[in-house]
DNA sequence: CGTTCCTCTCAAAGCGTTTTGACGATATGC
DNA sequence: GCATATCGTCAAAACGCTTTGAGAGGAACG
């Protein structure tokens, strides 16, 4: 059923049911009854690809996922796209994928704007001296960054991004105040940007109270709950083990979790944990109190909220870039520090 | 630029450039040349819009997520994406996203297909008389299944899906041969057709023994470490507690581990515990031995698989079904029953 | 009654491709 | 040398919608 079929069992012109189906004023009101039944009846429904070589937009937004060399795939991801794809639904926009090797990734975003494919895009965890925010721009094409790229204050990009440092520095001063004064942190891959905001912060604690975390203590990787419990059990079986632990994934907690019980010692007593929390919903650190003390900001809330942000960005609007605090929630993985023996 | 600029500047006409880009036999070498390098010159790319509705084919691939009720998002369906994906763009479709409440499913397919959006669907864990298979035949819409929907030998649809029964048959016979006889079974929610199949493999081993476990010992809920973690502390309190555990995917199987220690008791030792493994990036059972002995397939190369057959389905080639077995890992999270007390 | 102004509807011109069918020009066969 | 095939190119017609600009018909006004 095509609009033109359509106009001719209703013995209208395609121009006024097109107007009458868009919600246009200049269609009387008896007429547009009439035209809405019908389409509903014959289950009309404007061709995708039509209507969009009409009206030159997309309806569409684009996700690059970069597979990165490590084929490892983020599962904040998921949760963040779950959060953004429900908004794009409810506002007529489709939700395109593109799961690329890094090394094709500028190369992606030139097809998708050269072919005109998406409205705008998402850039996820935007990394240091990203070329994708100039990329972009170069390219004319509308975005948000979830996430910062870079520290100067004028020319960002609309960006929503969480507060690293204050939730790093928060939550090592939370712990040094239970006394802890053998600190690790077991970060994120540092080309990522976030992951220097937190050990920013984690160090500017530190400092502040005279302390150091010494290089080996401040680990870099991807956050596997393997990884995590590896590093975990080699720190562990040092002289001086570390007594305070900040890790940047729930699922890096539940490796430290493990590698601490390997060690036969307790979470909360014998090394206090405090880990980011993106609040996923498989891993959701729940109970009263919940298993970890954690800083806590859902990744799906800010997948609704950028996609929200950049739909306003695309209608034009002045959107102004956010910048959340975490939810500091107290969980059994922290407690005093052990006296020393 | 477009086709027909393109065509100006180097005074031929649209149909020859068309052609000569897209591979046609009937363009003079020479001239396909010229043409070919003035394009690579010039940037230009086929508007995708103007093409789709040329040729009619939209040139994508969907993929309808339903948001459940506790809206949970499942962490393997990342990693499935991840697979097929990369397929995809290797193959020049493009990925169609659609988050969407449960309730809103099967409008959201007829959407899809009366407004052609999509050349094709992947419809992921099917429910038990799924609704969506006939709505795609109905529709006509091709599409591949993962998982399988009925047990009708005849008349089913294109699927990928791993032998499920048969795992955990196996499974549970490895833990009975260990001298288990106290069983338990965590499993996902029964509406998803691939935890009867699991249910049927775990008991069926266990009655060839004469064996059986409890109503109260085969669970079936979303799978998140807190509901593992939940159940299994429930479990270990009772006066009889299971020795043998299986379960449906690693994140349980961590909850599982978790309340196993908390117990005071231990992995392998105390509790055997066998578990799925979708081989997720994140979650990598790794070591040498791994943490947990488990049954293992990719769910990212069954991606990559869904999306060659349903390529290959689209272009109208024969496809068959497949059904794989999964890899059994030992691991230390299995050994012999502990002694009676 | 003529003019002006709305209101509603329509014909037609895009949007940027692909694809059909035709047509000169050159090569091939007898 | 004439008919026939082959090659390379093109004009024009889709594809199904939106949007512009115009016009028919009535109502309102002087």
């Amino acid at each position: 059923m095509t609009l033109k079929e359509l106009a001719e069992r209703l013995e209208l012109s395609p121009t006024t049911v097109s107007r009458a189906l868009n919600g246009y004023p200049e269609v009387n009101a008896d007429t547009r009854a009439r035209i809405v039944t019908a389409a509903r009846e014959y289950g009309y429904r404007a061709n995708t690809m039509a209507r969009k070589l009409a009206t030159g937009r997309s309806m569409a937004i684009g996700h690059v996922i970069p597979l990165s060399a490590h084929q490892m795939i983020n599962p904040i991801f998921a949760e963040f796209m779950a959060g953004a794809s429900e908004i794009y639904s409810s506002e007529g926009y489709e939700t395109l994928l593109s799961a690329v090797p890094q090394a094709n990734e500028v190369q992606t975003y030139r097809e998708l704007a050269r072919r005109r494919s998406v409205d705008g895009l998402i850039v996820h965890t935007p990394r240091l001296d990203d070329p994708r925010v100039d990329l972009l721009r170069e390219l004319g094409l509308p975005f948000v960054v979830h996430g910062r790229s870079v520290d100067i204050d004028e020319d960002r990009p609309v960006y929503l991004d969480i507060n690293n440092r204050r939730s790093f520095e928060f939550a090592t001063n939370y712990l040094i105040e239970l006394g802890h004064r053998r600190f690790a942190l077991l970060n994120g891959i540092e080309t990522i940007s976030f992951a220097r905001r937190r050990r920013f912060g984690f160090e500017q604690a530190l400092d502040a109270q005279g302390l150091r975390a010494p290089a080996s203590r401040m680990v870099n990787m991807e956050m596997t709950e393997t990884n995590a419990y590896d590093v975990t059990c080699r720190w562990l079986r040092e002289p001086q083990p570390p007594t305070a632990i900040l890790t940047s994934s729930t699922i890096s907690a539940l490796g430290v979790a493990r590698a601490v019980r390997d060690a036969g010692l307790e979470l909360g007593v014998d090394v206090s944990l405090i880990s980011h929390d993106d609040d996923l919903s498989f891993m959701a650190n729940e109970g009263d109190p919940p298993p970890f003390t954690v800083q806590r900001s859902s990744v799906r809330d800010a997948g609704a909220k950028c996609a929200r942000m950049l739909i306003d960005h695309i209608a034009g609007k002045k959107v102004s870039s956010e910048i959340w605090d975490c939810e500091f929630i107290e969980g059994r993985s922290t407690g005093p520090a052990p006296k020393e023996t």
